[in-house]
DNA sequence: TCTCAAAATGAG
DNA sequence: CTCATT
DNA sequence: GAGA
């Protein structure tokens, strides 16, 4: 006899999964998991361009915050999520507790039979480093060199041999004497000869004779055509040699010693190779680019480059940040390198002198000076101000007022303005009634078809509050397990240092989620300056966050070039402070601003979005009137830009919700149909309706072909009116198709529809339920004790290669349910609206 | 000084 | 493959 | 950019 389950209902019975003392994890493990979800933060806020969208560009006239997101509630703290995850083992906790404050653990979601996770899974953690192969094993330090002679070849010469078009005018920092590229003489070799020595130079030189013979074979084979099926890299070398132009032909870049260079830099060698260009490691009087992102002064540039000052270049010699060849190969034709130069000539901010270690130094200055009023562009040092005396980093009287912001300007206060910019998107809010448990899928047990729905989950919305007086709303009342993990957390003594003392709900304390912005201060309010006025702070907030869009809103593609965040800041304090008047400042804000709206547009990423701006659109307008080359989603996303970039109020989002699962159980009245994402988190709005829809299999029939029917019900309703992505087989188990619906009538709202099959619901759920700092803290947290998690389930065994392909599949251990999940990673269950830290 | 940073799908 | 997105 |  077979038990098909309908949809069960979400209600009560997490109580009895926490319960357990099993689902709590040890304080290592709390620490270690901490761990992982402050890396997923500060690394997600390092990537997140988004993150300065909202509070840089005007709202959208729909927008429920005119003034600015940095206004909203600062709903949070940067360590409340450790506070919740990091808590100490729970001794005094009995179950006891929880029955007499919820007597009925009976029944629900049925704790599956740890039997089977046992006979495939033997310990719950087991040796990762026994049995999960080494991974990585071709990092460039690995890779053993096919030339054993290193420094032999510190220079290549690749791709055409031109005149070199343009150089040695008195463009760039370079006076020296330029030679034909054909010819090129070292440059400084008596202090290059020194770094030769070191270790990693000879690394370094290893690596890029590796790369030089690798390339130059790939350009002979690839003319050749066809390559073989095996080496795909080469061959996209190749194709692409063979399609795209010379942009760099006749250039020669150099590439300066860097720690770790030669792996940071080869995929940039193998580019600008493949551009045309010549790449060399050691200067030479060839050379007419120097490739140097800025973080380092122009003396120490010159140091790494083994001179003793920038003036030893060759004549016009451009010292280019990377960015620059990015967008030159995104537009396929050399650029002009005025907005990349390493030192901005016009930086008021900047101190990007050839300065003083060296000493000759004032000469350097002076020739640099003549050099730049010569050509009067192009010129890397700041000649505008005075050279010699302000720009010391060291000393300098303009920048005393930095020295007043510096206590802010330390981690504490990054992180502080990083929260808010996180904070001003999350808008969720803990409900006092928590039914929103779904429970698991095989779960015969539960025998009891149960009521498709209770209506609980529906009442939570009556307290969600609408606007931003939101935290003037008391949540209701404490369930059982509010008063089981307050009771806990006082009981073991764990108050959080934020915890925020005025808050009437117990639960915000204990999960440090301060939905009352007057209450919740700064974090560098609070440890640093004992200032307790945050409206400095927010300025400042406000401030660095617009920085923050210049800074990252150019298309340097290592997201982890996060080179200098902090510094960053601190020199673009320094630059607002000093220099906002500065052109470049309000050039380059202004065109972050551009970037940052076009990348709202959904379909629209920070490579398109700068490449609009490139070809000249400015506005939403502009793309609807000219013609830019947009994808269809784009457009999509272009024409309902205005309603896309809203977020749906939650009592929308269940609408939709409604409409979307009472069309599919028409089509079957057994599948399952959950609205997720940030709904499920309790969120008082989305950004977007996330449906996840399974359906019990033990009677043979699945849900297979079901999306196709449901979307096409959903479109003759209206309900459905644009597709994006659509599912690449219609009738698989597993589906994803995106688009836009709404209540008819109402605004267009993008929707999200994941079908999963039955037994992947357990990891489906936590996947799709998030937040996306929650998922990637649980994965990396998965991955440090040999698991992989996705959205299919947690594996055991999966080796992945260097360039993070999967060679191994590994073995399933777990996707049932949620539970099964948490509980071999030995982290507790966390109920939804916990999984946003 | 080296290593790691989540994991996946779909469009083009 | 890259890009955009979940 | 933090930790082994
Ligand atoms: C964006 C993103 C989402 N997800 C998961 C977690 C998310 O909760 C889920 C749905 O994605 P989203 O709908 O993008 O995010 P959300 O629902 O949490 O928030 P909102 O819609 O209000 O903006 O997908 C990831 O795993 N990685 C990601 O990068
Ligand atoms: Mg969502």
């Amino acid at each position: 006899m077979t038990f098909v389950t309908r949809q069960p209902s979400l209600w009560e019975g997490y109580e009895e999964i926490i319960s357990s003392d099993q689902y709590f994890e040890t304080e290592q493990e709390a620490q270690s998991y901490d761990n992982e979800v402050r890396l997923a933060i500060q690394h997600k806020l390092v990537m997140e361009h988004g993150s300065c969208t909202k509070d840089t560009i005007p709202a959208a006239p729909n927008s429920t915050n005119g003034e600015g997101v940095t206004t909203d509630p600062p709903s949070k703290h940067p360590i409340d999520q450790s506070t919740f995850y990091s808590r100490p083992p729970l001794p005094s906790f009995r179950p006891s507790h929880i029955q007499t404050s919820t007597p009925r653990t009976r029944s629900t979601p049925h704790v599956p039979t740890p039997s089977t996770i046992g006979s495939i899974l033997p310990a719950p953690r087991p040796p990762s480093t026994s049995r999960i192969p080494a991974r990585q094993i071709d990092t460039p330090q690995a890779i053993p060199s096919p030339i054993d002679t290193p420094g032999s070849s510190t220079s290549a010469m690749i791709g055409g041999v031109e005149g070199v078009r343009g150089y040695g005018s008195g463009e760039g920092e370079g006076k020296g004497k330029r030679d034909d590229p054909s010819t090129p003489m070292p440059l400084g070799t008596a202090i290059f000869n020194k770094l030769k020595s070191r270790q990693d130079f000879q690394a370094l030189t290893k690596h890029f004779d590796k790369f030089t013979k690798d390339f130059s074979k790939v350009t002979s084979e690839g003319k050749g055509e066809k390559m073989g099926s095996k080496k795909k890299m080469k061959g996209k070398i190749a194709s692409v040699l063979l399609t795209k132009e010379k942009v760099f032909e006749g250039l020669r870049f150099c590439f300066p010693y860097e720690v770790n260079g030669a792996r940071k830099n080869k995929t940039r060698w193998e580019i600008i190779a493949q551009m045309g260009g010549q790449v060399t490691i050691q200067p030479d009087t060839a050379i007419t680019h120097v490739i140097h992102d800025s973080g380092r002064s122009a003396s120490i540039l010159a140091n790494s480059l083994g001179l003793r000052s920038l003036s030893e270049l060759p004549q016009g010699t451009v010292c280019v940040k990377w960015d620059w060849v990015a967008q030159c190969k995104l537009a396929n034709r050399l650029l002009d390198t005025e907005q990349f130069l390493s030192f901005p000539k016009n930086s008021l901010t900047r101190n990007p002198t050839i300065l003083s270690k060296a000493p000759s130094r004032m000469t350097d200055i002076s020739e640099q000076l003549r050099a730049g009023q010569m050509k009067g562009k192009s010129l890397s040092i700041s000649r505008k101000r005075e050279p010699t005396a302000s720009d010391s980093e060291t000393q300098s009287p303009i920048k005393r007022p930095k020295m007043l912001l510096l206590p802010w300007t330390n981690v504490s206060v990054t992180k502080s303005v990083i929260v808010n910019v996180k904070a001003s998107r999350s808008n969720e809010v803990h409900e006092g009634a928590s039914n929103t448990n779904i429970s698991n899928p095989g779960s015969s047990t539960m025998g009891v078809v149960q009521e498709i729905y209770n209506t609980k989950n529906v009442d939570t919305e009556h307290d969600l509050p609408s606007g931003p007086g939101w935290e003037d709303v008391p949540v209701k009342e404490r369930d059982g397990l509010d008063e089981m993990i307050s009771g806990v957390k006082g009981g073991i003594g764990v108050v959080p240092e934020d915890a925020v003392p005025n808050s009437s709900n117990p639960q915000e304390i204990n999960t440090n989620l301060n939905p009352n912005p007057s209450a919740n201060g700064w974090k560098c309010g609070q440890v640093n300056d004992g200032n307790p006025h945050e409206s400095p702070n927010e300025w400042l907030a406000k401030k660095l966050d617009e920085m923050h869009d210049l800074y990252l809103g150019q298309t340097d593609k290592n997201p982890f070039s996060v080179r200098g965040y902090r510094r960053g800041i601190a020199d673009r304090i320094d630059e607002f402070l000093t220099g906002s008047k500065g052109r470049e400042y309000y050039e380059n804000t202004e065109k972050a601003k551009t970037v940052c709206m076009f990348k709202d547009i959904y379909g629209v990423g920070k490579s398109f979005a700068n490449e609009l701006y490139r070809r000249g659109a400015r506005t939403i307008e502009d793309l609807r009137e000219k013609e830019y080359g947009l994808s269809k989603g784009q457009k999509i996303g272009v024409e309902l830009y205005s309603d896309l970039i809203s977020r749906i109020p939650r009592t929308e989002c269940k609408q939709l919700y409604d409409l979307i699962r009472s069309s599919a159980l028409d089509l079957d009245p057994m599948v399952w149909v959950e609205i997720m994402g940030s709904y499920r988190r309790g969120g008082v709005d989305s950004g977007d309706v996330d449906i996840l829809i399974t359906r019990d299999n033990s009677d043979g029939k699945t849900h297979k072909g079901l999306i196709k029917s449901l979307v096409n019900d959903l479109r003759k309703k209206g309900v459905i009116t644009h597709e994006m992505s659509t599912p690449s087989d219609w009738t698989a188990l597993e589906t994803k198709w995106m688009g836009v619906g709404r209540v008819p009538g109402g605004k267009y709202r993008r929707i999200d529809i994941l079908c999963i099959p039955f037994d992947q619901w357990g990891a489906a759920l936590i996947y799709f339920t998030g937040n996306e700092i929650f998922n990637r803290s649980l994965r990396l947290y998965a991955r440090k004790k040999g698991y992989s998690l996705n959205q299919r389930g947690l594996y055991i065994g999966v080796m992945r290669g260097p360039d993070g392909n999967k060679i191994t599949e590994g073995e399933i251990v777990a996707s049932k349910t949620e539970e099964d999940i948490f509980k071999i990673l030995g982290i507790r269950w966390r109920h939804p609206h916990q999984r946003r830290p």
